[in-house]
DNA sequence: TGCGTATATAAGAATATACTTATATAATGA
DNA sequence: TCATTATATAAGTATATTCTTATATACGCA
């Protein structure tokens, strides 16, 4: 049996839906070049730690990210063996790179995780 | 001036954010094969018209369809001079082709507008 | 053990979204 | 001209979304 290269209609409406927010696309487009913390993404954004953990709750919900542990701090990446990381990651990649968000950071001493 | 070929996060979340919703997504995979009119839609997606007009005039106001009169009918179609139409073309091109729901109005002698 | 930091979750409020019903507009055809 | 059909728009309602504030949990370290 080959398998669909097409998406579920439905589905995929759910994935377009979560990423039709410009706070969680950009999450999602700076984690498809470096993992980050939630620590970070509250600098970057400059929102409510809650805020940032229920947006990325929401992510996480679906399954396109996954988080770890590194002592105090979670670390949330992308996750590569979702059903429809292709289809994001091919989305993600024509949004301009979010480097400069995390070059920032660095300079302010507030990078934590990603190397 | 060479262009840029990645889009502004804000804009693109937009456009995904009307993605984001089944009825629409599948609106705009259907026009992506063929043009279509409003009583097409309530056919196909078992809705009100106003529920119809009401998706399609978001699409209309941010440009992605455009419209023209043919007699009673108004006809729908994508806009192909939208400046991101190529990247919502390319995320149509993953969904599953529509015809079959057309093809199904066809045979119940419901087709009006597009050929 | 107790404190500080990082994070998650819960509850509530303001706003946005997607329908409904009612009505208006425009074209067709008798 | 009048009735019918196709469509748009307005107003109202139910639900969803996205914050806020308050609180809980987990880890590291003195």
């Amino acid at each position: 049996m080959i398998a669909d290269q097409t998406l579920d209609i439905e589905r995929a409406a759910g994935i377009l839906k979560l990423l039709g927010d410009k706070t969680r696309l950009s999450m999602m487009r700076i984690l498809s070049e470096h993992d980050c913390c939630v620590c970070e993404f509250t600098e970057i954004f400059q929102m409510s730690q809650p805020a940032i953990s229920q947006h990325l709750r929401k992510l996480r919900d679906v399954g396109l990210v996954k988080e770890s542990r590194r002592g105090q701090w979670i670390i949330y990446a992308l996750n590569e063996s979702h059903e429809y990381y292709p289809f994001v990651k091919m989305l993600l990649n024509t949004l301009p790179s979010q480097e400069e968000k995390l070059k920032e950071l660095e300079r302010q001493g507030k990078r934590i995780s990603c190397e």
